[in-house]
RNA sequence: GGGAUAUUAGCUCAGUUGGUUUAGAGCGCUGCCUUGACAGGGCAGAGGUCACCGGUUCGAAUCCAGUAUAUCCCA
């Protein structure tokens, strides 16, 4: 059989990947066995996949894998986000392309163009999913927005209203002017602009007075409605009652006081603007101000703005100030850094707004979303440090503004009959609806007609915060099997960016809906930056293309890559020589591979060497085994990772094959042969999780396998006893390798030239290890001596001595100079343990176990002094 | 402005209730090695006053207080 001697993963992974799909390995159905399920976090239907998502879903589904060898009925359930606000954005960018504007559309013109963009475009990041290898129930797909998620929503939203806890109000909400849609305060991002203070002066009414007061937005002055000061600031009490005059619209305004205002700040003089500030939207209702909206929905002027309607804020800004330069209003203009709020999808500045919205009440909902993350076990957080963030946010929580002015969508389930503010009701659907409606306003005769649905959408989120209960359609058929089977979920793997946004959201949806958690654990992975630490971002153009990654270095590669330098929660500094790294790992395992499968096997004796590399190897196999369970029972992924890295690596390449290996084209003995094949199965078992293709490929290639035998259903390993004689044994004969390699080196001894080696044991040793310290440094005997050797090359492990023979003279000096080195430091450690030993308050206080440590460390480092000294009087 | 988290080798990180040698790993770096699994490899080696300043303790990278710096979240 001819074995290439590189690994090609384009070549098998499609392979795999269809074999695994045509034999329905990934799909799940409840059953006996224990559950073990996922969720995907819904990626945007717009999306293409990312380094953010390759982390995410690798982790996920090295998490499903090991669930399914482990016997577990593993369930990764995956699916997409109707996003509403990027994708209602896209659909009307390539309807403007077209010459199509929204506003001539009906809605239900919109949605059709919607729906067929999203049929044409939307999933690509699915497939792309599949090439990474994630093993999800394909079956399963949902979105957040087909029929199943629709009447989840909708009723859920009948049901809050019905419990009282969704109203109507009219609030000043975060406008988007370029999607022209609310924001929640969390799609919002601050940011620090440098801008300019404008310092403008007021007339006083009926006097020659004036009052200057600092603005950073000076084209909201047309929506002024009072003057404030503070009462407590002297400087301007001779205004008090007084009227001031907006510049260029002369509306007489008046003059308010209130201890909200900042003396220190600017002039210590304030205008407001009620339709336009948050803050001055509170004084307003205070102190019963008028409000004036100056502003169009795209943050254009409108009739209020005079000679600037239609014209766009900012511009306004400039041509205004520019205006009341010329007209002596503007006294100066400083720099000011300022805070600006901007869209995080459209990047526009914010405009607070006063519109009617639809709000959920929080406060109730969070009390046992709080209890099962921060007072019980019933839900975990790896990293354990974002329950600080959780708990910031849940207790400072305030109502979710739930309406967004799109189509794409929920449409709100309120149906108004009448023009009076309450004249609306609420209902699954439109028939409900009518006889609500009939009831509430008294009128028989009111038909399907008279009613006119709300045209808002519901936040993207107020779908996504269902999914784990809605995918399993656990919303419209509460006692079904597959939820009753499924939920509650058990990990959930996601960025700590939407902690509120959606994992929040989730644990109070499972607790109010299923009075229930909604998952067992939550993993946070950290955010992909590139190596200066930036954010990876389409505009910074630092992402790399993720489908040409996996073409370069295999998708097991990326996922080695990406999982090698993610410890939980912190960043990761991607580094695509980490992909290199996953890569050379699948070769080296590759070659593992290959060169048993290149021997020739032969009914021989087991040599002793063979016989006890592989009983060191169980154990260490064992060992890595138990150390690999507790990372997993803590989410260290990469370190898991890194724990079968090095044992396949050093432990089963390095030492155990060169333990092994036969003789130049001699045979092997079958019982050897065997064993070592048995042996690099469990280790592809381990290495499935996170290598699925290559591992599968080679586990093929060893036998021919059925169906049933796949390595993406077999059965992972179990822990077993560890001997720990055998571990301890082979590190000492390991160092002696290292040693006699050493000494090769110095002198330029080539491995083909068989050295004698002599030992001083004074450590009593056992010689068992003595076979395999000989293959592998080509050493043709150890033999035991009593008292140093001449003329030899030296080297001690522990109190043990080693005395290599070679031609030619020795430099007795250099021998002398190593000695004394090893000795000093030895003497130096030495004294510093015995300082412990002989401090009184140490040997009385510290526990028994560690003092004990300390006499072995005590006596290691006296044997060893003793040699060296030994070695040193036998030199000179 | 408020809060959280961090600061350990050139880089990315471990270091679990303070005690397993005088602090570890992976990568990178340096040197040597071309026939026989793999140069995508082998072997060996260098490299750190654990941010700083105090304190607690028999003992501190680890606990406490302060300082500096960085990142994130909130306003």
């Amino acid at each position: 059989m001819d074995i290439p001697s590189k690994y090609e993963p384009q070549n098998v992974e499609n392979h795999w990947y269809d074999y695994w799909m045509k034999h329905n390995y990934f799909h799940s159905t409840p059953d006996e066995r224990e559950p073990y399920t996922i969720v995907i976090p819904p990626p945007n239907v717009t999306g293409v996949l990312h380094m953010g998502h390759m982390l995410n879903n690798t982790i996920q589904d090295v998490l499903t894998r090991r669930a399914r060898l482990m016997g577990k009925n593993a369930c990764w359930v995956p699916g997409m986000d109707h996003a509403s606000i990027a994708t209602e954005a896209k659909v009307v960018a390539k309807l403007k392309e077209q010459g199509i504007n929204k506003s001539d559309l009906t809605r239900d013109e919109f949605l059709k163009h919607a729906w067929a963009w999203t049929d044409e475009y939307g999933g690509v990041i699915l497939d792309q999913l599949k090439k990474l290898g994630c093993s999800c129930d394909w079956e399963r797909t949902a979105f957040t927005l087909d029929d199943e998620r629709y009447a989840s929503v909708i009723k859920i939203f009948v049901d809050l209203y019905n419990k009282g806890l969704i109203y109507r109000g009219y609030r000043m909400v975060n406008w988007d002017p370029e999607a022209q849609t609310t924001l929640s305060d969390e799609e919002v991002i601050y940011e620090e602009k440098q801008g300019l203070l404008y310092y403008l002066e007021y007339k006083i009414e009926g006097s020659d007075e004036k009052v200057t007061i600092a603005t950073t937005r000076p084209e909201t002055i047309l929506g002024d409605t009072a003057i404030c000061i503070n009462p407590n600031d002297d400087r301007f009490r001779h205004l008090r009652g007084k009227k001031a005059i907006v510049p260029i619209c002369n509306r007489v305004i008046p003059i308010i006081e209130d201890e909200y205002v900042d003396i220190e700040f600017g002039t210590g003089c304030l205008k407001v603007t009620p339709a336009h500030d948050i803050n001055d939207k509170a004084l307003g209702e205070k102190h019963k101000l008028e409000t004036i909206d100056i502003f169009n929905a795209d943050a254009t002027m409108n009739s209020f703005g005079m000679h600037y309607e239609g014209k766009d804020r900012f511009v306004v800004r400039k041509e205004i100030s520019k205006e009341l330069e010329e007209n002596g209003f503007l006294v100066k203009t400083e720099q000011h850094m300022n805070k600006v709020g901007t869209s995080e999808r459209t990047k526009a500045v914010i405009e607070p707004r006063l519109s009617d919205q639809w709000f959920l009440k929080m406060e109730d909902l969070v009390k046992p979303a709080i209890k099962g993350v921060l007072d019980s076990d019933d839900i975990n957080f790896f990293p354990k440090k974002f329950e600080n963030t959780y708990r910031h946010w849940m207790e400072n929580i305030r109502d979710w503004n739930v309406s967004r002015q799109l189509w794409w969508g929920q449409q709100i389930p309120a149906y108004y009959f009448g023009d009076g503010e309450n004249d609306f009701v609420v209902a699954e659907n439109i028939e409900d609806a009518l006889a609500l409606a009939k009831e509430k306003s008294n009128n028989q005769q009111l038909t399907t007609d008279d009613l006119r649905q709300d045209e808002d959408a519901l936040d993207t989120w107020f779908s996504s915060w269902l999914w784990p209960m809605s995918v399993f359609n656990g919303i419209t058929d509460p006692d079904n099997e597959e939820v009753n089977y499924y939920y509650p979920t058990n990990d959930l793997v996601t960025g700590p960016d939407i902690i509120f946004f959606w994992v929040a959201r989730m644990i109070i949806a499972g607790y109010e809906f299923r009075d229930e958690k909604p998952f067992k654990n939550v993993y946070f992975t950290g955010l992909v930056r590139d190596k200066q630490r930036r954010k990876m971002s389409k505009s910074l153009g630092n992402s790399p293309d993720a489908l040409k990654l996996i073409e370069k270095y295999g998708a097991d590669g990326v996922r080695v890559g990406m999982l090698l330098c993610s410890a939980a929660g912190n960043d990761l500094m991607f580094d695509e020589d980490l992909c290199q790294q996953g890569k050379n790992f699948a070769n080296k395992i590759w070659n593992g591979f290959r060169l048993v499968k290149g021997w020739e096997v032969a009914d021989l004796p087991q040599p002793e060497a063979s016989k006890l590399g592989i009983a060191w190897y169980q154990s260490k196999f064992n060992q890595t085994l138990l150390e690999i369970e507790d990372h997993f029972s803590k989410y260290r992924i990469s370190d898991a990772l890194m724990s079968i890295y090095k044992l396949v690596w050093d432990d089963y390449s390095s030492s155990l094959l060169e333990i092994i290996k036969p003789a130049y084209q001699k045979p092997i003995d079958k019982t050897t042969f065997d064993q070592v094949i048995q042996i690099f199965e469990q280790n592809l078992k381990l290495l499935h999780p996170f290598m699925p293709f290559l591992t599968e490929e080679v586990w093929q290639h060893i036998a021919e396998r059925t169906p049933e035998e796949a390595l993406v259903i077999s059965k992972w390993p179990a822990v077993t006893a560890t001997n720990s004689e055998l571990i301890a044994g082979f590190e000492f004969a390991d160092e002696v390798i290292s040693g006699i390699r050493t000494i090769r080196k110095t002198k330029n001894i080539p491995m083909k030239e068989a050295l004698e080696v002599s030992v001083l044991n004074e450590g009593k040793i056992s010689e068992d290890w003595d076979v395999v310290i000989c293959k592998l440094t080509n050493v043709s005997e150890i033999s035991y001596v009593d008292a140093a050797v001449d003329s030899a090359l030296s080297f001690r492990v522990k109190s043990n001595e080693y005395f290599i023979p070679v031609g030619g003279a020795i430099d007795v000096e250099a021998e002398i100079a190593k000695i004394q080195e090893e000795l000093e430091y030895t003497k130096g450690f030495l004294t510093s343990v015995q300082k412990k030993l002989s401090n009184e308050r140490f040997v009385n206080n510290a526990p028994d176990q560690v003092i004990a440590i300390e006499r072995k460390k005590q006596a290691d480092a006296e044997a060893k002094i003793e040699t060296l000294e030994k070695s040193l009087v036998s030199l000179s």
